[in-house]
DNA sequence: GATGATCAAATTGTATACGATCTTGTGATC
DNA sequence: GATCACAAGATCGTATACAATTTGATCATC
């Protein structure tokens, strides 16, 4: 198991909250695999804490769907079923286009400087090579979405977004077929672009184009006996 | 302190998540005020066990937003500010007519069945007098919206309204003018009846003018230090 | 009498201990 | 050799113990 700490962060001072961030990057960067086992005894060890912290964030864990805890059983990260997955994208759709117009309302050119200046930031890790690079592509582009929902200033729909993105993140390690993903970029560019403009209705339609396109580049025929699947990932 | 266990049930073998329950449906029922303080010891005595069970369900309850667990200060029942009031309805308004759509594209003749006989209990409550029917009565008004979202066979947006309704509740137990509330029952009916001519896009209609009227009867002018609150109700 | 410091009580934060359940490996039996 | 029973080990579930923090009261001081 590989939950790299923080650089430059002091290993004790360490509490739910922090293991939590923790596993969750770890498990959104796909540095853990969906289907691995998260003993509370071993994530305690690396992190030097007694399994009680450790029992809070993977219950909280548990409770964003990133984690499954099964009775007596144990922890692992979560391993969406197709449909399940299929769930995700489908309530993305249903919240995605009401997030862009209730963002638009408190947008001003400040925002929209910020919304570039991520894609920039997504454009430039696109050139690049490495695994590195790759995830924090992925990363940024999910970071596009949670900073349209913050920019809503709704913090209810911001936890619903973090979730989802989140969950997002996982369907995709699990299922995704290439980096095709990557192609996202300019339809994130053309969002903002519409945005600008102040077409809404096309900024929307863009919105859940984007949304089919990532749910299309997944190939979830696999596996259909949910819980085999956990068996050979271990 | 009154959170009365479930009758006929023995207050052995209680988990986590029956406390977790029980609490969730104290708040939900109005009977534990805002802002009550939830210590941990109290918790534990009422339903004889430890306080690690206790805190297992205050956790869950602070990430539905129906508990505020302050560090090192205890776990207070949710004290929802006018803001956060906005924020949960502007969420429902984004969320339940894209629910109504997708419960449809699922729905036949047993589902239909199903909701009117909901509504049928929900009007019989509103004949009833007194306290307890107020109570079903409310919770009736939450569960037809539930119902709906589950409906939609999607465990992920199940869960945001199991969230946004129960949140519901505290606001209306805070800011509820009256009894005004009642006259939902009516709507919902007319909610139900539109789908059932497949009439869509009236029913998307209807339901937003109805989650309208539900934030219209509130009364959310008062004390807008939002910590100060808790002082006071505490 | 009001204000501020100090100490005791209460409550939460975290660790540890112990019992319950599941997993797994061994060996007896067919 | 395969299958089943059983026991040892590992892991989780819950309770308890102790440390840290906050709260509230008492008392000294201005």
């Amino acid at each position: 198991m590989t939950i790299a700490a923080r650089p430059s962060e002091d290993p004790t001072d360490v509490s739910t909250q922090y293991i939590r961030d923790a596993i969750r990057d770890a498990i959104v960067d796909r540095r853990l695999a969906p289907g691995t086992k998260l003993s509370e005894a071993d994530v305690g060890r690396l992190f030097n804490v007694s399994r009680t912290l450790v029992r809070g964030a993977l219950q909280a864990l548990s409770y964003e769907g990133l984690v499954n805890v099964e009775k007596n059983r144990g922890a692992f990260v979560a391993y969406p079923s197709p449909e399940e997955a299929r769930q995700i994208f489908a309530t993305r759709r249903l919240i995605e286009p009401g997030i862009l117009r209730e963002a638009a309302k408190n947008m001003g050119p400040s925002h929209f400087q910020h919304l570039r200046q991520l894609l920039m930031e997504e454009g430039r890790l696109m050139g690049e090579r490495g695994q590195t690079a790759r995830r924090a592509e992925i990363k940024a582009s999910g970071d596009f979405h949670l900073m349209l929902a913050s920019m809503t200033g709704n913090a209810v729909m911001q936890r619903f977004m973090d979730e989802l993105v989140a969950r997002s993140s996982l369907v995709i390690a699990l299922y995704g077929q290439s980096a095709i993903s990557s192609c996202g970029h300019q339809e994130h560019q053309d969002i903002v672009t519409s945005m600008e403009r102040g077409d809404l209705d096309r900024a929307c339609h863009l919105m859940l184009h984007h949304i089919d396109h990532i749910e299309k580049d997944l190939d979830m025929r696999e596996n259909k006996g949910s819980d085999l699947k956990e068996a050979f990932r271990l």
